[in-house]
DNA sequence: ATGGCAGAAGCATTCTGA
């Protein structure tokens, strides 16, 4: 079974360049973000022409999250706005559709798109920090519903130094600041572990490249999307990979795929008893 | 400190992203 994510900045832009893969690819499950366009205009109709179901929390402009399933989606639930066991005052959170989850196979599938936050010390950076104690506490409603999680999306944060491709120039600031990292720590806690790096140890992969400079040309990316994995799901997986090659196309999207492919019928917990598999900053 | 590029809104230029 295969799910991914995809920050794909503007589905109508993108279109035919996301169509293009899933006919390549054959996901079962992909995660959108930043589709930029409000419920009543996105797409769905060559999504619904592949068999696939779609869920969408999208708002004019900015933001915008969907989950394309080939399986129907249950118990659909969009933004901060389903819980009530928080303390956080989630008002402010409310205009930006930021998180779309649901359940499929018996998965919780969790798509998020974390608020970038500019600068830090800005209002921005702010509402990061807010938004992604959010989260942790959204989690914890979550986690009393299933064992099987899985978190992804573009986190707007590099894990460690490894997901940088200068962290001389880059450590420390937006996307790789200890506050950054020790926020996202307390939204995994110990429940939530990096697909990626249970496969892959080194530096040098990256999943988005900045258009400006020449970035992608120069090969000056960073990893700052994710599929984060819960306990019981994570002794299922088989693979994690970044198909970047979507980047190579005509007007392509700053982000590339993200996927994991996972045999619900394993069961094999040695990635999670392995500590080297938890990040530390 | 600023700009570099891209998308949306909407028609010149501004806002936002990362």
């Amino acid at each position: 079974m295969l799910i991914a994510t995809w920050n794909v900045n503007s589905i109508r832009t993108r279109l035919s360049q996301i169509i293009d893969w899933i006919n390549q690819v054959n996901p079962d499950i992909l995660c959108l973000q930043e589709t930029k366009v409000i419920d009543d205009s996105f797409p769905i109709e060559p999504f619904k022409k592949l068999g696939y179901s779609i869920e969408v929390y999208g708002q004019k402009s900015y933001n915008g999250v969907a989950i394309i399933s080939k399986i129907k989606a249950k118990n659909v639930k969009k933004g901060f706005l389903d819980f009530r066991n928080s303390d956080q005052n989630i008002g402010i959170f409310l205009n930006q559709k930021r998180l779309i989850s649901a359940d499929i196979n018996g998965i919780k599938i969790i798509n998020v798109y974390v608020p970038n936050g500019s600068s830090l010390g800005s209002d921005k950076f702010e509402y990061k920090i807010n938004w992604l104690n959010c989260l942790a506490s959204f989690l914890d409603e979550q986690e009393k519903e299933t064992e099987l999680i899985c978190l992804m999306g573009d986190f707007n944060i590099a894990p460690t130094y490894l997901d940088i491709h200068d962290p001389k120039k880059y450590e420390g600031g937006i996307m790789a600041s200890d506050i950054e990292r020790s926020t996202l720590n307390n939204v995994l806690k110990e429940r939530l572990i990096d697909s990626f790096r249970i496969f892959e140890k080194n530096t040098g992969h990256w999943s988005w490249w900045d258009y400006r400079n020449n970035a992608y040309e120069l090969n000056k990316g960073w990893r700052i999307d994710h599929i984060y994995v819960s306990k019981e799901l994570s002794s299922k997986l088989k693979s994690c990979v970044i198909d970047s090659s979507p980047r190579e196309n005509l007007r392509p999207s700053d982000h590339v795929p993200v996927m994991i492919d996972i045999n619900l019928n394993d069961t094999n917990l040695d990635f999670f008893e392995d500590e080297d598999n938890f990040f530390e900053i």
